[in-house]
DNA sequence: ATAATATATTTGTACATACAACAATAGTCG
DNA sequence: CGACTATTGTTGTATGTACAAATATATTAT
């Protein structure tokens, strides 16, 4: 098994997982990273969070987090406020229109990802563990 | 062992390799989408190629390869011609230029691609060993 | 206290992604 | 032939990615 296999297959598997959802996500109108900036807001349940911890949990970690907000802000699914204790800080947190939406979601995105894992077939999954496999043994 | 975890775990793993070889191919100024299509070019040994081919062979299926081929174009790393034969087509081939380019940084990936296998750790490795372990008895 | 440095966010720009609409050519069937 | 449909590629628009520079506030050192 070659590095080049490995980096190849995980960067085509990992598209098109991301495919599969962002396609699940397009009847709401969100991309699939306005979905996971709401779920992470959804999971500080209640407490606000500053940008910067919204961008540590994202997995595209470059992205742009201000102009994702900015979207979300306009379909008034989050909040922004300007944090008092820290006046460079904004505090940002889902609305109850945000976390209804999250609510419709989920057992889309639930079921999506099951279909998205059995629709791998044995061979492809069979190859992949080969590839890690052999990586494990190596290290 | 969830499906989501799966699909979120091998978002990551192919949104990290992607993020990777994207900065390494950063030096020569060539995106990995660009890198890519020179790559299926040469992979042609002197055939042109359709749009429609390259699109076909890319990671990212959904991509606008008219405009990557335009970028392409304009460094000279590739030439575009009408095809004679059925003028809704086109040929693109790879120049000398192109040629020598992918001669100077096929090194560069590879040991990228070493490097990047290399670096995930045993742990990191086990746990998607496990994940795809669970899936494929559950099939 | 002031200057230097660090932190938090925003803005700018080029490129890519996603999707739809459009235009041109080719193939098919009356 | 002439209308219909399919194929191939281009263009438009909104969003996201990647990276750097700018802005504002906070912290630290002198």
């Amino acid at each position: 098994m070659s590095a080049r296999s490995l980096v190849v297959e995980s960067m085509r598997l990992g598209q098109f997982m991301s495919d599969e959802i962002s396609c699940a996500l397009h009847p709401y109108g969100l991309s699939i990273q306005q979905f996971n900036v709401l779920r992470i807001l959804r999971g500080c349940n209640g407490a606000p969070a500053s940008l910067q911890y919204i961008t540590s949990r994202m997995i595209h970690k470059t992205s742009n987090t201000t102009r994702i907000v900015d979207r979300l802000l306009e379909k008034k699914l989050v909040d922004r406020k300007p944090c008092l204790e820290n006046r460079r800080k904004i505090e940002i947190s889902i609305t109850s229109k945000g976390l209804s939406l999250l609510t419709t979601i989920d057992p889309v995105i639930d079921e999506k990802e099951n279909e998205v894992a059995n629709r791998l077939t044995n061979e492809e999954l069979s190859t992949l563990l080969d590839n890690y496999k052999k990586l494990l043994v190596t290290l």
